[in-house]
DNA sequence: TATTGTTATACTCTATAACTATA
DNA sequence: TATAGTTATAGAGTATAACAATA
């Protein structure tokens, strides 16, 4: 590329915002698609394994994922045998993770805590509490 | 949802980039629509307003768009006559700007900056500075 | 040999509309 | 009336493979 090439986006936060956490989830697909799990297959896991019973749409409502888009996820991970459907009324059903789900989800946890760690220790010590306060701010108002 | 489920995605900062990186997408596409143009091609206006004469390629690398799916996005923006696209040599075209397309790239121009600016706005001013740093700098590791 | 641009194709995430069954 | 789950469908971004033309 020429060297003088002006980036209009340079500064933007918003930007930078976008580049860095499509390289984070570019890098999280790469290593969870060892499990053959996609990101919101991992993160559906995580959130099961630690809530059992838990609910497909409370599910989708933690992660924000419609539940139109619930019904093919859970139904992947059933078809694998990695979780159970019970039903606890005449609607809902419980999900709760099989053996093999659990040592998945282990899996899983390991490779996501691993990214998470690499990506804190890219930040200097110095910044780090403030920049995570921020962002931790940014998101939780998402949130609500 | 019951106030009792737990949220093991809680304190994950690549988890939290993903959230307000997505919130922010949304946001912009909605506001582009009005412009009937979405993130990709109004960054794409951007560059190309700056850069009068850049090769769709350098383009490309840039905003780290591959080749094959930079030639439906100009088709598309050449087909509204916003951009005209002239041979430099055998194989490369440069891209520039026609009048309704520096029209349309101002107006897509300020809406960035006011979401942007929204954005920085909801970081305290006591850590604006240091986010900022530290986001920018896991931004160019990035690029190269 | 490497690069530019193209076509075809596929995957992932996301979103809405319309529906059934249940609370 | 509201909620849970489902089906069908579509849009947007991203990715690879294979190719023709040019440097």
């Amino acid at each position: 590329m020429p060297a003088m090439v002006i980036d209009p986006l340079k500064g933007f936060p918003g930007y930078a915002l976008r580049r860095v956490s499509a390289a984070f989830m570019a890098e999280l697909a790469a290593r969870l698609a060892v499990l053959d799990l996609r990101p919101a297959e991992g993160t559906v896991l995580l959130v099961i394994g630690m809530n059992p019973g838990i609910t497909q749409s409370d599910v989708g409502r933690l992660l924000d994922i419609v539940s139109a888009n619930m019904t093919p996820l859970t139904a992947r991970l059933a078809s694998r045998d990695l979780i159970d459907r019970e039903p606890v009324d005449g609607r809902s059903h419980g999900l709760t993770l099989s053996e093999a789900g659990r040592r998945l989800m282990q899996k899983t946890r390991r490779i996501m805590e691993g990214l998470e760690s690499e990506l804190l220790e890219r930040i200097p010590a110095a910044q780090r509490a403030t920049f995570l306060g921020a962002l931790m701010a940014l998101a939780s108002e998402e949130k609500s």
